[in-house]
RNA sequence: GCGCCCAUAGCUCAAUCGGAUAGAGCGGCAGCCUUCUAAGCUGCAGGUUACAGGUUCGAUUCCUGUUGGGCGUGCCA
């Protein structure tokens, strides 16, 4: 049973008798429960269409609609021409049996089921350990897979790995310096070296098990243990946050199968690249549409080396070859202008890119009693990630990184994370949930057969605060839905504040466990468990745990 | 200079493809624990949605301009 299906059919059958082919009908839910249950602006879209007045359009659509009936009470016409509809209480009790029947499934769409989608994100060059900035960026494609699987889709989580170039050179000198210095500590480290105190301990293992043989060696066992060290390093710190990726894909196989050559010549056919100054240049001005005064950019430098421009738009295509229904690049917005030239680059080749969804999130600032602050814990001035997972715990920071819209600048205030009280905003979640499980517990001492009982009268839910609960679990689907089309995990964070908001009421105004009461008392835990539902469902998806006690 | 993003309560932020009286948390003030977790609940105060125009039944949302901030603007990735 799905009321907007309901009351959507209702009124195409309505505008139609009213000789209107309904396009689409939008319904919403009202800010003002004097509003009802669900609204549509139906009535004030046709009327203009229509060139009538929009409240007797209205009216002359409410005539037609042939309520009440079961599941709508009341139908009213509001405001400029908005129609208002209230859903009886009783659909709402039919909802409670369908959110403890389909339990962990409660929320899971199908809305994308039998489709594919590749999600990009972290992609970190094995150069060093993730830092603290990397995780808005991480959190929020964890969360953004999360949300794509809700909706249905498989879900391949992939890493761009890039172990070639400048960098590795600049990480193997680094690592060559530090452990020549153990022998010789006047021994000069490179200027464009990487400074980080990790590299003292790369060199130090390497010290431990070749002693001091490896001084006349090449770059090669050098670059292969920072390689190694950091790449662990990042899986660890990834591990710590739950993340698996399925797919690594290592850039330096586009090289190796050629498909670097066949893009740039695949470029040159078109007539979309031209020599200059002994480079190759992509008409990136003509290709660019949708930004003002874009520049043509250099993909094959001088020296014969590709940019990064190059290798990603081979990846891009390849990712597109693959297949997936649904292609999602996360990226910093340092990235911002780099992914445009990419995504016309693919298809000026001819590729269909609208696949491609790119999302960009703001940076973030680390903030201590009200100062933007670098943490550091150590010489080389560094926050790491896993420093602040030390500092506030995984599910604050997974918590802080997607609470907020990705488009706009996260201040991730560190004292207010650490702390652990009430003015934490993840233990009011968290606790509303830790709070339900101890009532089941306590449901099961006080009443040994709840489990097995199998008719529970739910009409006995009539309080204020019991019926807005029902009323606001109901909707978790359509929160889904809703945060995955516009790929925003926050929406869920919004929405299960008010979940728990209600909880607490219901719990404070109402006792759920009375052996007085026994009918009532089961009915109410019903809908504890129902909330404890949604609660768990939405932290799968945000990618914070549930605890049972607090 | 140019491009992209942003500007909402003292602070951090929400606001359903443009909807109805712009909402939460923190901070401030005032209350509620002999009953299932007080990491909770209740009440009060706090706004010209940066500014100026425009579009329309209706604008925090869309358009133009101005101001202020973030990020780019490498033959770095």
């Amino acid at each position: 049973m799905d009321i907007k299906r309901h009351i959507i059919i209702k009124l195409e059958s309505a505008l139609k008798s009213l000789g209107i082919d309904a396009g689409q009908i939008i319904l919403e839910r009202p800010k003002d429960e004097s509003h009802g249950d669900i609204s549509t602006n139906a009535a004030m879209m046709y009327a203009k269409k229509e060139n009538k007045n929009p409240r007797e359009f209205a009216q002359s659509v409410i005539e037609k609609l042939f309520v009440p009936d079961e599941y709508v009470t009341k139908v009213t016409i509001a405001g400029p021409g908005f129609i208002n509809f209230f859903i009886s209480d009783n659909y709402y009790k039919v909802k409670l049996k369908e959110i403890i029947s389909s339990s962990f499934l409660y929320g899971r769409l199908e809305t994308n089921k039998g489709k594919t989608a590749n999600i990009e994100w972290v992609s970190a060059n094995p150069t060093g350990p993730l830092h603290a900035g990397h995780g808005r960026h991480i959190s929020l494609g964890k969360a953004i897979a999360n949300l794509l699987e809700w909706s249905g889709y498989k879900v391949t989580r992939e890493y761009y790995y890039n172990n070639a170039g400048q960098q590795m050179e600049s990480l193997a000198k680094s690592v060559y310096a530090r452990y020549r210095q153990i022998f010789e500590p006047d021994y000069q480290f490179p200027s464009d070296g990487y400074a980080g105190e990790y590299i003292y301990e790369i060199a130090n293992l390497l010290e431990k098990e070749h002693g001091d043989k490896l001084i006349d060696s090449d770059n090669t066992i050098f670059k292969q243990a920072g390689e190694n060290w950091c790449f662990k390093s990042i899986r660890q710190t990834l591990h710590r946050l739950g993340i698996t990726h399925e797919v690594f894909f290592n850039e330096s196989s586009l090289y190796d199968s050629g498909k670097i050559n066949e893009t740039l010549d695949e470029f040159k056919k078109r007539s979309l690249s031209y020599e200059k100054d002994g480079a190759v240049w992509l008409k990136t001005s003509e290709l660019i549409k949708d930004k003002k005064d874009a520049e043509d950019k250099v993909i094959v430098k001088a020296t014969g080396e590709p940019t990064y421009r190059m290798p990603d738009m081979a990846y891009h295509i390849d990712k597109i070859k693959r297949g997936y229904n649904l292609i999602v690049d996360v990226f910093g917005s340092d990235h911002g202008d780099t992914y445009r030239e990419v995504l016309a680059g693919v298809q000026g080749l001819g590729y269909d890119t609208s696949k491609i969804k790119v999302i960009i999130h703001q940076m973030v600032t680390f903030v201590q009693e009200g100062k933007p602050v670098k943490m550091s814990k150590r010489s080389d001035n560094v926050y790491y990630l896993d420093d602040l997972l030390d500092d506030v715990g995984v599910d604050v920071a997974q918590f802080f990184f997607v609470m907020r819209s990705a488009n706009t600048h996260l201040e991730f205030d560190v004292e207010l994370a650490r702390e652990q009280s009430e003015k934490n905003p993840v233990f009011y979640l968290q606790y509303a949930h830790a709070r339900i499980c101890g009532i089941l517990r306590n449901a099961n001492e006080a009443f040994p057969d709840y489990k097995n009982s199998a008719n529970v009268n739910y009409s006995l839910l009539n309080n204020a605060e019991e019926i807005s609960l029902l009323k606001i679990l109901s909707v978790f689907p359509d929160v889904v839905a809703s945060a995955c089309s516009a790929y925003e995990p926050h929406k869920i964070i919004t929405y299960l504040n008010e979940v728990a908001e209600n909880y607490h009421k219901f719990y404070h105004n109402h006792r759920v466990i009375n052996a007085d009461e026994k009918e009532l008392s089961y009915a109410r835990l019903k809908l504890c468990e129902a909330s404890k539902t949604v609660l768990k469902n939405g932290f799968d998806i945000i990618g914070i745990s549930a605890p049972e006690r607090m």
